[in-house]
RNA sequence: GGUCCCAUAGCUCAGCUGGAUAGAGCAACAGAUUUCUAAUCUGUAGGUCAUAGGUUCGAAUCCUAUUGGGAUCACCA
């Protein structure tokens, strides 16, 4: 619409003399109830038109109308000068530029940038919070690389620590060498439960020493479980041989277990790291830091940052045994990734509970003089919460991954059988179906909300394929593919109408917005943003649908026409759908 | 106590850098199928945009304070 702006601009100068730039005019979408498309304020512009806005509107309406051909008529209400442009130019817009193939294609822009995202602990399996974060982090990587990045995701996997010994210690205590294969359990379930046992174990032990007069604190402290756990981090840390392949092998359980579910879930990733080699990086720009002076040592040999003049408080980034902290590996690993990539952004996926961790690791980098420092973002999202209250894994109350996906699927199942549809599908070919719209419901609905807010989710109240949903989305693609079908198109050439009905030209505006949609959702790292857009352009197409024949039309011509536009909306749809990880069916 | 985030219809949420009478979906009610998929469409009803001030021609949006909810401020990760 820049075209408009420009011409605006002329007006305004040729009628007020003033020279204004792009950026003072706003242009917005005429709201349903007005005659129009495209809707400029004019309050701003009395102040040196010296006239009512309603004047002014008029004034300048008359002359965009006499100076673009494109301009088919508008009217002034309250100051809102509505442009009503004409159904040649959307035309124009349908031929030229939505039906061809590189519609809404973005050639590569030249920048890189790093999406981190999943972060999973390995000694236990993956739950809804992590399916959110999963799906937030996939979702915008694919956003981005839809809007012409390079797109690097990454996976840093926390596979050492207290919570990895744990499970490795209930095991060995209680396991009986129990393996996936001889119990069948998913790998990552196995040491799941060991680690669910091992906090139970704990509390036993905890319980009995409180019994002995000991409080609560020296109970936590002194139980001969945490002790054991502290000793084999020890030896691990130290490379004790047993400890070490005991690790290994627990660890490739998960793995296989974390593959299957991230299959199921349709992530994928570039490149992953591993904190058991990242945990002892960061040292270095430890001693960067203190000779810059951005860092000081305390008389007990730890090392601080002071941040108390940009409103944070000292934080400690090396212990005084001269360990490292999470600070130092973040800083460290933060290096590495960079000295690996040289990326000019490098984005987060992170849960809202270590904002204050990554405000003062950005912060840190900068003062180290780090030149990429201003191209990291955290994508902080809210916690996923039961109605139960928070969802905790030692005591097994979460909502499993696994677990909830199969749910999903189960429930696309019943649905799609209640309507009888699908009769004649092959087993595998239904199992697909029940899978893609099972996903596709319960990605869209993670996905449609701002990832700030927290999201409550009830296990009972399952997730609707009604209304605002994927399945929703969905069907309106396999509508379109089945009229597509039955009309045996194949993208024929121009349109050949000259007049559109309101439903065809509010469809064609629709469409037209998506390339600008990918890029405001790209620069905000939003995949809301192009979960509701697609939602307006499916109730739009439904709309039409239901008021257009389309096999049915009045002429050959105009039922071409109908076909382009369907197509065109079916386009889009798995686009933006592909945008979001949700795949469509053909048929459902 | 300090800092950060959130608060919009009964429920779940949109509302972009300030712009028109605050919009959807669900649930409720009333309708639409001899015609391309009714997981759809049309309509009715539902609001002190947490509260109070301020800035502005104009505030759900910006500023300040208050209330409610959450997080965080570990020599845990």
């Amino acid at each position: 619409m820049d075209f408009i702006i420009e011409a605006a601009l002329k007006a305004i100068k040729h009628l007020y003399q003033i020279e204004l730039t792009a950026a003072d005019i706003s242009l917005q979408e005429t709201r349903k109830e007005f005659e129009g498309q495209v809707t400029m304020v004019t309050f701003p512009f009395t102040k040196f038109s010296k006239k009512s806005p309603e004047q002014t509107g008029n004034e300048i309406g008359a002359y965009l109308q006499n100076e673009l051909e494109e301009v088919a008529g508008f009217n002034v209400i309250k100051g809102f000068l509505n442009i009503s442009l004409t159904d040649g130019f959307w035309l124009n817009k349908l031929d030229t530029e939505i039906l061809p193939d590189d519609f809404a294609v973005f050639k590569p822009n030249g920048k890189k940038v790093m999406v981190e995202y999943s972060s999973p602990n390995t000694n236990k399996p993956l739950h809804l919070g992590h399916i959110r974060n999963n799906l937030l982090g996939f979702s915008v990587a694919e956003i981005l690389a839809g809007a012409g990045y390079e797109v690097i995701k990454t996976n840093l996997v926390n596979d050492r620590g207290i919570h990895i010994c744990k499970s490795m210690l209930a095991w060995q205590k209680f396991g009986n060498g129990e393996t996936p294969e001889s119990s069948g359990l998913k790998g990552d379930h196995l040491v799941g439960k060991y680690y669910v046992l091992f906090d139970k174990e704990y509390k036993k032990q905890i319980d009995e020493l409180k019994q002995l007069g000991q409080t609560e604190e020296e109970a936590k402290k002194n139980a001969p479980l945490i002790k054991e756990a502290q000793e084999m981090l020890q030896q691990w840390e130290a490379g004790d041989k047993e400890v070490i392949n005991l690790w290994k092998t627990m660890n490739s359980w998960v793995y296989a277990g974390f593959a299957d579910t991230y299959k199921n879930l349709g992530v994928s990733f570039d490149k992953f790291y591993y904190e058991s080699n990242t945990y002892i990086l960061g040292k270095d720009i430890i001693d960067e830091g203190l000779k810059k002076g951005v860092f000081f040592r305390k008389p007990d040999n730890s090392v601080w940052i002071d941040l108390t003049d940009e409103g944070l408080d000292e934080k400690l980034v090396l212990r005084s045994d001269g360990t490292s902290v999470y600070m130092t590996q973040d800083l460290g690993t933060a290096q590495l990734k960079y000295n690996d990539f040289q990326m000019d952004s490098s984005i987060y996926v992170v849960g809202n509970e270590q904002d204050y961790h990554f405000k003062v690791l950005f912060l840190i980098l900068q003062k180290l003089g780090k030149t990429w420092a201003k191209g990291l973002f955290h994508l902080s999202y809210g916690m996923v919460d039961l109605p139960s209250g928070k969802m905790k894994s030692r005591e097994g109350t979460v909502v499993d991954a696994d677990d909830l996906m199969a749910e999903m699927e189960q429930t696309a199942k019943l649905q799609t059988e209640a309507m009888g549809k699908v009769e004649d599908f092959g087993t595998d070919e239904k199992q697909q179906l029940y899978h893609i719209i099972g996903m596709g419901a319960l990605k869209y609905f993670l996905l449609k909300v701002d990832p700030k807010k927290r999201l409550l989710f009830d296990p009972n109240e399952s997730v609707d394929f009604q209304g605002h949903t994927g399945p929703f989305i969905q069907y309106t693609h396999a509508r379109i593919r089945s009229v597509l079908n039955k009309a045996g198109y194949n993208n024929a050439g121009k349109a050949g109408i000259q007049i559109l009905a309101d439903v065809e030209r509010d469809l064609i505006v629709s469409l037209s917005q998506f390339p600008e949609i990918i890029q405001v959702a790209a620069a905000g790292f939003s995949p809301a943003i192009i979960a509701n857009y697609l939602f307006e352009l499916a109730k739009t197409y439904n709309k039409f649908y239901h008021e257009k024949s389309i096999l049915q039309a009045e002429d050959e011509v105009l039922k071409q026409f109908r076909l382009q536009l369907s197509a065109a909306s079916g386009k889009v749809i798995k686009k933006g759908m592909g945008l979001l990880g949700i795949e469509v069916p053909e048929r459902m």
